[in-house]
DNA sequence: CGGATCGAC
DNA sequence: CTATGTCGATCCG
């Protein structure tokens, strides 16, 4: 929402200073003046741990801009020359690519908890209230109403501190059913305007209005209608900005804040007119960080950034240059585009402070878990796990580990995190850990290709490996590897020492660090099957027997065993669990009190809506569906699968079962859709290669058959090739958005809303690239 | 690759 | 009385 009312604590020498927001305290009548708010919140938090931090914080900052100066001052003029023949070069190619036929929208629910909140109890609305957990901080947008705006309250401000500048303010704790029910209603409205639109977050969304706007006389119209069904059906008023640019139209949302709308027309003079003034802060992707290093270079406005872009090449990196060019040029996406693939998921949490050991190893347990079940909705695996650590000075440190198997459930999981954790406690001992967070996350995902030349290069490793003898290797078998990273070694010399010290977990495989040498690049398969193995513990590395192990003991094992390129799967097997949650429909609002000439219209269209529109399964929130997946769903014809590979679902509701011959299907049998995998197995299904006889782990029938293809040293090269690229990539439905959920004292906190961002400033530089098969969506013919 | 940092809500 | 969140992406070494 409105994040350049935030309050910003910005620590300086003086001490605080304070970045109101732009209107700064407009209305006298009641309330406190800017000062005084400084003043108390100065009080509040002088003193803190979190204070403390934030001058640390800021401090480094400093520097980097020093550092930046200082480089700034190295220039020479003809470096400046000669980097404005380039950049102006990229600026006019961007110039003539610019589109302006597509008309985007950004809508954003005003003060929307906090709207929620009153709505549904009016008592609340003459009275300061916002949203938040109870008295220890409120965060999540803009969660105050104006009259505690009055009294400097402001979103991703702690409560306590909230509490002292207005001591009669109510805070309402947050609900987010409610929210994802009126998130929900809304959206139906937006389906409407444009079925692909893309959520942001339970009260923000882009719309492509374009081709809507072929029946319509003007997009004002329309958005103004759009937002005045929005108001009749939920009570609950939006502000609209109407751009030809996904960038733009977010900054004109905020224009005409509560309640209202903006529109910048499609014509080049507007934008630049738009542009010109523009506080270069309240374009998205510009943080504090960021305008504060540009102020130090004088650079406030775009016109600013514009003039300076010379010198921005030089001294930011490509990608940061290239995007303050964009902006400065009024560029952005002008197609509403899902993300990409996902790169990371994570969870965390804080809590009060912890220090006991036991404590530690548990909750950490139960971050994998959490982590394990939502990478199990995704179908990810990923190969880096990395632990975060906040301590109580607010310090954080993050330790990454990444293995060669990739891992998704929670114990394979645990058994990588609770190492690193171990060697953070060693580390720290005898004094315990302190912590007020923790966090594990999950990277290093296998894109779709790489799952194909992941396995490829695992299988060839492992047949190289199998006729490879494994030797033992001192601990330090890095040297052997091409790119021993120090910290890793750091790390295993830790692992050894939390071994000796005989911590907890006894389980560890201490005195086997068995080790197969690097496996060098590798010229083609021979001998694949002889990776056929029992299917139990048995190292299908070293051949040796394992069978007492324990599975993490067995992961690590073989994590050790193969160092750098693995087998694909590893023979864990994976619960598939139902993907499609059990849905339950909210009632829908009927609404009433229509007013004037749109009155029938929008009743029509909202009955419309309820009969045709089939929602985005919003039971699980935050989705974010594409156009394929909409029709899809239209169809109920659904990609369950976030992998390219079709294994479609005729009806989702129907249960079926796996084949049980399923282990003997082909990989073209693959292609043709089939039995579903993960959303209707409901129990175990076991995946046995029939060739290796090794249990696969995954749910994932192609996956699974490409394993088996593989196995049996069938031209997977030839697959690669044909596979078909103008299937549209299956994107990952994604859920989440959990509820607060305290996990120790009273600071516990489960994440809010977490769907990703798009990357509002990418366009493609040199948009040369035929991008497939979007040009009909493409209108070029608007260039005057 | 690992770690710190940024920006978003 | 205390008391400042969670997530994903990107940059830098």
């Amino acid at each position: 929402m409105d994040h350049q009312e935030e309050q910003e604590i910005a620590p300086s020498n003086e001490g605080f200073q304070f970045r109101m927001g732009l209107n700064d305290n407009k209305a006298g009548m009641e309330g406190l003046d800017k000062e005084k708010i400084n003043k108390i919140i100065m009080e509040a938090t002088k003193g803190s741990k979190f204070y403390d931090n934030e001058l640390k914080k800021d401090q480094q900052v400093n520097q980097r801009i020093e550092k930046m100066l200082q480089q700034k001052s190295q220039l020479t003029i003809s470096q400046i020359k000669k980097a404005q023949v380039q950049v102006d070069k990229l600026a006019l190619e961007l110039e003539r690519s610019r589109d302006l036929s597509r008309v985007i929208v950004h809508v954003d629910m005003d003060a929307f908890y906090a709207a929620v909140e009153m709505r549904d109890n009016p008592e609340l609305k003459d009275k300061p209230m916002a949203v938040g957990s109870m008295s220890m901080l409120f965060f999540f947008q803009s969660t105050s109403n104006y009259l505690a705006r009055r009294f400097g309250v402001r979103a991703a401000m702690p409560g306590f501190i909230a509490k002292r500048l207005c001591p009669n303010l109510y805070i309402v704790p947050l609900n987010f059913d409610k929210y994802r029910a009126v998130s929900k209603e809304v959206r139906e409205i937006f389906s409407e305007y444009d079925p692909n639109f893309l959520p942001l977050s339970l009260d923000e969304a882009y719309l492509d209005i374009t081709d809507h706007l072929e029946e319509r006389t003007s997009a004002e119209e329309a958005v103004r209608e759009m937002r005045f069904r929005i108001e009749q059906k939920t009570t609950l008023t939006a502000s609209a900005g109407i751009a030809p640019n996904m960038m733009l139209a977010k900054v004109c949302s905020d224009k005409n804040k509560p309640n209202g709308q903006y529109i910048i027309p499609h014509d080049r003079q507007a934008v630049t007119d738009f542009i010109k003034d523009l506080p270069i802060r309240k374009v998205p992707g510009i943080g504090k960080v960021t305008e504060k290093m540009l102020r130090a270079l004088g650079i406030t406005t775009c016109t600013d950034l514009y003039q300076q872009r010379a010198l921005l090449s030089l001294l930011f990196s490509d990608t940061s240059w290239h995007n303050f060019l964009h902006i400065s040029l009024g560029l952005g996406s002008t197609r509403i585009e899902r993300d990409g693939e996902r790169k990371s998921m994570s969870t965390e949490r804080t809590f009060s402070e912890m220090s006991s050991a036991e404590e530690q190893y548990e909750l950490c347990q139960q971050l994998c878990k959490d982590l394990a079940e939502d990478l199990n909705k995704e179908g990810l695996k990923g190969r880096t796990v990395t632990l975060k650590l906040k301590n109580i000075k607010f310090e954080v440190k993050t330790r990454a580990s990444t293995v060669s198997y990739v891992v998704s459930t929670e114990d394979e999981i645990f058994s990588v995190a609770k190492e690193i954790l171990k060697a953070e406690i060693d580390l720290a001992s005898p004094e315990p850990l302190r912590l007020r967070l923790m966090g594990v996350r999950i990277s290093g995902f296998l894109s779709e290709n790489e799952k194909h030349q992941k396995s490829i290069t695992s299988f060839l490793s492992l047949s190289k490996a199998t006729k490879t003898k494994c030797s033992e290797m001192a601990d330090k078998s890095d040297q052997a590897t091409q790119a021993p990273a120090p910290q890793r070694e750091s790390f295993f010399n830790q692992k050894r020492a939390a071994r000796q010290q005989g911590l907890e977990q006894g389980s560890t495989s201490s005195e086997q660090n068995v080790k197969c040498a690097p496996i060098e690049q590798q010229k083609e398969i021979t001998e694949v099957d002889q990776i056929c193995e029992e299917p139990d513990f048995t190292c299908p590395i070293c051949m040796m027997k394992q069978s007492d192990w324990d599975l993490e003991a067995f992961n690590k094992h073989i994590d050790q065993c193969l160092s750098k390129s693995p087998p694909s799967d590893n023979l864990q097997m994976t619960k598939c669990e139902d993907v499609l949650a059990a849905s339950n429909d909210k009632a829908q609002k009927s609404n009433e009190g229509f007013s004037d000439d749109l009155r029938k219209d929008v009743h029509i269209k909202n009955l419309k809506n309820k009969m045709e529109t089939v929602p985005p399964s919003d039971d699980l929130d935050d989705f974010v569906i594409d156009k394929n997946t909409m029709r899809a769903i239209h169809n109920q014809d659904v990609p369950l699968n976030p992998c390219k590979d079709e294994i479609i679902c005729k009806n989702p509701m129907e249960n079926h079962q796996l084949e049980s011959d399923v282990g003997l299907k082909t990989t073209d049998e693959s292609k043709a859709p089939s039995a579903p995998s993960s959303s209707v197995c409901h129990e175990e299904t076991i995946f046995i290669c029939p060739v290796c006889n090794i249990r696969q782990d995954t749910s994932n029938l192609a996956v699974f058959n490409r394993h088996v293809d593989v196995c049996l040293n069938k031209g997977i090269l030839e697959e690669l090739q044909e596979h078909n690229p103008n299937q549209d990539p299956r994107r990952p439905i994604k859920t989440d958005l959990r509820n607060g959920t305290t996990v120790r004292g009273n600071a516990g906190n489960r994440s809010t809303a977490r769907t990703k961002r798009p990357r509002a400033m990418q366009q493609n530089p040199t948009s040369k690239k035929p991008k497939t098969n979007r040009s009909s969506l493409t209108i070029d013919a608007f260039f005057k």
